[in-house]
DNA sequence: GCTACGCTGTGGTCTGACCACAGTGGTCTG
DNA sequence: CAGACCACTGTGGTCAGACCACAGCGTAGC
């Protein structure tokens, strides 16, 4: 009756199955990949198709060798597996950029908003903590001679580091994959800009202004303030979202071809 | 030096090459597995690894036999893996329920503003008639000899209808997603319900409030009608996200208009 | 007591084999 | 000649067995 599901289908709904039913849980070994097998009844290449499933979901770490650090183990690193779905659909053509750059607006938005209300509501410890590293990596980004790349890694960073103290992992995950998935355009489209370093001063004064608003504890100013630096940025390289309704597009765009093959 | 990585990740990024640079577009056919396998100098088995991959997070479909429809196919179904991602992290304790949640709330909150306000702009045909399969859907609903699981996935099926309306293609994945890796929950909580038909009438009436205000072009009711229809239900079977989220006021606060997420 | 070596078990990979399946094209039959 | 029928071929799906590299553990040797 079963045999109709594939071997390999039938070992992720094994895993699945045990991790609902409390028998794995994260930091947890999975048996051997022979004694997997074994126990299912499939061949071992089986078993290792949904591993390998598996560990790109960012459900399991495997590793070589022998002792309490090998083998597969329970994780959850769902970040990774995010990023992989996400920038594959766009190298696949099932996802536009613009759309990608439309989700962060709403997601990050919406973050920005509530940490800002979050804040207003009460002097939350909590929060003001995580936003410690926020401002560390904004002050990190303040070097001038980082490189692009990396100026925008620390900016990856830190809107990482807002959705962090929001405190909704669903939301960090999916942002960082967001993100991932378009890094390469974000940095292919740094040579359109006149001038890098005036860019950069920008973004780090947006930045600031970001977290001044959700300091003060001004949901709407933080929302656009967050709207503005997203959307100004991949205007000005030439992604901006087509239509753009409510959108204070600064900078004209002379950006000719907005298609190139990001890094794989 | 690429022999540090894996032999099935050589076949990923090959795929994923091929893709960013036009060599494969969706409907295209991979090449066999064993000529894949010869072509990139691995074994079958890693080949077949990177395919299960692609094949979960909705790359590629796979059929056995000969003739056009065999083989690997490229294909775009982006929802499939957002599903069975969302669903194995929350499985892992990955992701909390009460995160999905309030994920839904923020994007379906932005759906419904973006759609409203697109209408208010200007009465857009392509809008009108792509509302109309909401509309039908909502008809079904009415019909009261639907099981709670039959009414759920309609109800599903709605606020997708109206992700596809706004147009974009990330938020619907996603949210299709949330919906899918939570569904068990929501189906789990009806006996908790001390009327399942009351509750599907209440569900039925706020659905048209949302519709309405969507009609209305009114951005901020239409907002707020989606925010009360989800976060009531999951607080109906206990489900509410305990410190309640992240995301814009309800009703009264007059969210702050000029930054809101741009769907289309 | 301490070091160093080999043993053992892990995942990682490859090979070759077999199966079920679905078109294809030829053959056989009317 | 037209139609139905069937073997052929190539596809993915699966399995079994064989190595390899690696990392820890235990023991033999110093």
């Amino acid at each position: 009756m079963s045999d109709d599901a594939r071997a390999w289908q039938l070992v992720l709904r094994s895993v699945e199955a045990d991790l609902l039913s409390g028998a794995l849980s994260p930091g947890d070994h999975l048996p051997g990949e022979r004694a997997l097998a074994a126990e299912l009844g499939v061949g071992r290449s089986s078993v290792r198709e949904a591993l390998r499933v598996l560990e790109v979901l960012g459900l399991v770490r495997t590793a070589t060798g022998s002792g309490p650090s090998s083998g597969a183990i329970i994780v959850s690193t769902p970040r990774g597996g995010m990023s992989a779905l996400l920038r594959l659909q766009v190298a696949a053509s099932g996802f536009d950029v613009s759309d990608i750059v439309d989700t962060r607006l709403v997601l990050e938005t919406a973050v920005a908003a509530t940490l800002a209300e979050a804040l207003a509501d009460s002097s939350d410890d909590v929060d003001t903590v995580a936003l410690s590293e926020s401002d560390a990596l904004l002050n990190a980004m303040d070097d001038p001679a980082l490189t692009p790349a990396e100026f925008l890694a620390l900016d990856a960073r830190f809107h990482l580091s807002l959705a962090e103290a929001a405190g909704n992992q669903v939301i960090v995950a999916t942002m960082a994959g967001l993100r991932d998935s378009i890094e390469g355009y974000a940095v292919a489209g740094v040579p359109t800009l006149s001038s890098w370093s005036d860019t950069a001063a920008r973004l780090a004064k947006e930045h600031r202004g970001i977290l001044d608003a959700i300091r003060a504890g001004d949901g709407a100013a933080a929302r656009s303030a967050v709207h503005g630096h997203i959307a100004g940025y991949y205007a000005e390289i030439g992604l901006g979202s087509a239509p753009t309704p409510a959108n204070p597009a600064p900078a004209p765009a002379p950006a000719p071809a907005p298609t190139e093959g990001p890094i794989a």
